[in-house]
DNA sequence: GGTGTCACG
DNA sequence: ACGTACGTGACACCA
């Protein structure tokens, strides 16, 4: 039985862009209405499975209608740019995913439609109308049925002619009736004013069409009666604009509609290019009946793997020298403590998988020195997390010289999706499994059957090799090939070390540390409960609201999505009203403190080593810098005393050493002074001056020594904004003053460091040329909504353009140090070690007689990594602990 | 899993 | 008029 379905496409294309949240891809056009259509295209297909298929558009402005009344459709809105550049895009999506599209000179789309439903009706044809338009009802009949979409898009609601009876009591042809009578603003079509949907209804129940009630207006009375016989005409004339022309002279026969499933060859390519990667793995892994559960459906991908055995191991070991790519599966989200499932090695011809127990075998010797040999170059995905996995195994990985993962992150850094599969789809390969269903997430993760297994990793170490080339091309394409091999790529490897190092948690210092938070805890608990006359979970930004907001009707100062916002702003404004507030805010300081830094820490502390071993993860701030995981020791308290005492319990793991610290001093603004080539700027950095009290003076124009701490504190503010790319706004919450106050700073600001204004106005105008802004070192972010409508997020853009070349550059910088830096230690057989980087500072462990070298070669080092037109500087301090280093 | 809060540069 | 400072990660709630 033929099924056809007939789709309105300028209506959906309409309604989906409206209904989905903004979606720009990385080349800043706009796709949402084209995933939202697709979406439910997609929908369509799987609960319809239709033969035929086919999308109707309106062809060009003027249709037949407007000979009669040239005001139809008139007063519309005019279609948004974001909408208008979505069509074509659409199109082409079709044209992929082979389904029929069809449009007419002169024609809309629904008489497109309702000619095929009239001749598909006499053939006895099943037909599906979709459209998000009432007026397609009219088409309604035995075989004709219209989807209507509902809110959004994807859910669509079947009316036949039952479903329409029951809704306005009318028949399908007495729609145009209906229409006629009471107009439709959307599309300018009069009807009788006055008349609403209500009294068209209660005029057609009684006489059945727009004729008979106008033969009949004498039977009417009042104002009604008036209006109806004036406006006879409008009528008339409403109810031709609203009857769909099912007389098209079509030139498409029903054979160019047939649908056979989507065209895999063409699909994938086509979604890929819209960068549609949710769609692209649902496509290739759901709907395909006949599975055994945890069963994958893969699509033709020419692999073939070999399972290892005692047997066979010889085979591979003979073929090691042709290994090109090499896969390490691991479980878990921590590297440190990772299991290690098993291990592909892949040429492009075989692929060879050993489960990982037999690779810890006398037998795989060989295998192992071939891992551990550094001489015998690695090429793969995640090489980091690989290494960290297979050293807490025993193995001394090296050798490293490509990551698929760190390049796909160099080329665009704000991707999230950096899996293999995600990049299948990026690069157009055949597409390989997710993740999820191959392992099951979470508490269902289970690891399949080996053949499962073997054949879904063979695939992505295949996917990984062939992705290599093209990413060798596009990187050579951005100019960041030497960002990559010079850069990233080794210090992968340092960081790989520093984290294997790890640094010495003084563990019972830590929970002697607990204990005096515990009691202070407990003691602020009970003052709070008592003060409150009831005990509630402090921990409950909830209760906590209601205590304050309600029981003791405090002023509500703002709201978050859910409530009563209670964060420490709000509650500093609080504190004049009522002693609570005092104690609830020393509270949060020392829970905080208690939950991530003792109890959290501890929590970390390997049992095997006694240190934290951190994991850098290289690929996900889109500023190029780093960012440190279980735990974080990147946000180690310091700026109130109370917190700062954590970082006594980071000590050196040897008797006798010592914490070295070094700190850039303001690399944000050098950078700045450097990439702007403000004058005021540089001169102020090449004599080393105070910046902010510097700023201070030229901003309000008095001498070094009137600048007062408010003063200082106001330019410092100013200079942080700056950083961040400024906003009147911003900037006036931060200091707590008026916007206009904040803006006249500002504009005061820009008034003396011209060349600092210039640069702003030139980053954003290059980021809306270009679409990316790049560090010093060629490092790039794409910024697609830099040219977007709406105005936030086009800010929100503006910023980041402004944002990105200095916080990346600083990052730049200091990656470039840490690389020197492992030199100079390696050169100069130090035993000195790097142990962690906080985004403008490293932190080392020294023994006694290597302090005095290091005191000036870490900051010397530090300051040459870069040559910019300012000095960098670098500041060292050593001690004990952490907390002496400062 | 999303939200609020807060630690850092 | 629009309403956010830039970049992260961890913890506790709560549905």
């Amino acid at each position: 039985m033929d099924k056809l379905i007939l789709i309105d496409g300028n209506s959906i294309i309409y309604r989906a862009f409206f209904a989905m949240p903004p979606l720009t891809n990385t080349k800043g056009l706009h796709t949402n209405a084209v995933y939202g259509f697709t979406n439910m295209l997609l929908r369509l297909i799987e609960d319809y499975k239709p033969t035929h298929m086919m999308v109707a558009f309106d062809a060009g402005k003027i249709t037949f209608r407007h000979e009669g009344y040239q005001e139809y459709k008139g007063g519309r809105e005019k279609t948004p740019r974001e909408l208008s550049e979505q069509f074509p895009l659409l199109k082409e999506l079709l044209q992929g995913l082979g389904i029929a599209q069809y449009e007419l000179s002169g024609y809309e789309a629904d008489d497109i439609i309702g000619t095929i439903a009239k001749e598909a009706d006499q053939a006895g044809r099943q037909v599906l109308v979709v459209s998000g338009d009432k007026d397609m009802f009219q088409l309604a009949s035995e075989h004709v049925q219209i989807g209507l979409t509902r809110k959004g898009v994807t859910e669509i609601e079947i009316y036949a002619p039952e479903q329409i009876q029951e809704r306005y009591g009318l028949e399908p042809h007495q729609i145009i009736d209906l229409k006629g009578l009471m107009g439709d603003a959307s599309d300018n079509i009069p009807g009788i004013p006055g008349v609403g949907e209500k009294t068209a209804l209660k005029l057609l129940h009684q006489y059945g069409s727009v004729e008979e009630v106008l033969a009949n207006t004498h039977e009417l009375k009042g104002k009604m009666k008036e209006k109806i016989e004036t406006h006879a005409d409008d009528a008339i004339m409403s109810k031709k604009l609203a009857t769909i022309y099912r007389e098209v002279q079509l030139d498409k026969s029903l054979d160019e509609m047939i649908f056979n499933g989507l065209v895999q060859e063409t699909a994938g390519p086509a979604l890929a290019k819209l960068e549609f990667k949710s769609l692209l793995e649902r496509l290739s892994f759901s709907g395909e009946a006949g599975l055994e559960e945890g069963e994958v459906a893969q699509p033709a991908l020419n692999v073939e793997v070999t399972v290892t055995d005692k047997e066979n191991m010889d085979e591979l070991i003979e073929r090691l020298p042709n290994i090109k790519v090499l896969h390490v599966e691991t479980y878990g989200d921590n590297p440190h403590r990772a299991e290690i499932i098993g291990v592909v090695f892949s040429s492009e011809d075989r692929h060879d998988y050993v489960p990982f127990d037999l690779l810890l075998t006398d037998q795989a010797a060989p295998i192992l020195n071939w891992l551990q040999d550094p001489s015998i170059p690695k090429r793969g995905y995640d090489l980091h997390r690989m290494d960290l996995a297979l050293h807490w195994h025993g193995i001394a990985f090296a050798g490293v010289i490509f990551d698929v993962q760190l390049a796909a992150y160099l080329l665009d850094p704000t991707e999230s999706n950096q899996t293999v599969s995600a990049l299948a789809s990026k690069y157009g390969l055949d597409s390989i499994a997710i993740e999820e269903d191959v392992f099951g997430k979470g508490a269902k993760y289970k690891i399949p059957d080996v053949e499962i297994l073997s054949n879904h990793l063979a695939r992505k170490s295949a996917t990984v090799l062939s992705i290599i080339p093209k990413q060798e091309k596009e990187l050579d394409e951005t100019k960041m090939k030497s960002l990559f091999h010079d850069l990233e790529m080794p210090l992968s490897r340092i960081l790989a070390d520093m984290e294997k190092q790890g640094i010495e948690v003084h563990m019972s210092d830590l929970q002697e540390l607990g204990k005096e938070f515990e009691a202070q805890i407990h003691r602020l608990e009970e003052e709070i409960y008592s003060i409150a006359d009831t005990k509630f979970n402090l921990n409950s930004p909830k209760q906590l609201g209601e205590i304050l907001f309600v029981k003791l009707g405090l002023p509500v100062v703002k709201k978050t999505k859910t409530g009563f916002s209670t964060d420490a702003e709000v509650l500093e404004k609080l504190a004049p009203y009522h002693d609570i507030v005092q104690l609830i805010l020393q509270y949060r300081t020392i829970a905080k403190l208690q939950s991530t830094y003792v109890e959290g820490l501890l929590k970390e502390i390997s049992p095997k080593t006694g240190k934290v071993h951190t994991y850098y993860r290289q690929t996900v701030a889109a500023t190029g810098r780093l960012s440190s995981q279980f735990p974080n020791l990147q946000n180690i308290p310091i700026r109130l005393e109370e917190g700062r005492k954590i970082r006594k319990v980071f000590v050196p793991s040897e008797p006798g050493w010592s914490i070295l610290a070094a700190d850039y001093s303001q690399v944000e603004l050098r950078v700045l002074a450097h990439i702007s080539q403000d004058k005021g700027l540089i001169e102020a950095f090449t004599h080393d001056m105070d910046i902010h009290t510097k700023t201070a003076m030229d901003v309000f124009g008095v001498k070094a020594e009137d600048v007062d701490s408010n003063m200082r504190r106001a330019a410092k503010a100013v200079n942080f904004g700056i950083v961040y790319g400024i906003s009147d706004y911003g900037l006036s919450q931060n200091l707590n003053i008026t916007r206009k106050e904040a803006a006249k700073f500002i504009e005061q600001y820009f008034e003396v460091f011209q060349g600092v204004q210039q640069y702003m106005v030139d980053i954003v105008k290059e980021a809306k040329e270009n679409g990316y802004v790049t560090t010093l070192l060629e490092r790039r972010r794409y910024l697609p909504e830099i040219n977007a409508s709406n105005f936030n997020l086009r800010s929100f853009a503006e910023r980041t353009a402004m944002n990105t070349p200095i916080q990346g550059t600083a990052a730049d910088i200091i990656k470039l140090a840490m690389i020197h830096m492992e030199q100079a230690l390696s050169d100069k057989k130090l035993k000195s070690r790097m142990l962690l980087q906080v985004h403008d500072e490293l932190v080392f462990e020294v023994p006694e007689d290597e302090l005095e070298i290091m005191k000036s070669l870490v900051p010397e080092i530090m300051g040459k990594a870069l040559p910019l037109d300012v000095p960098l500087k670098a500041e060292v301090s050593y001690g004990g602990n952490w907390y002496e280093a400062k």
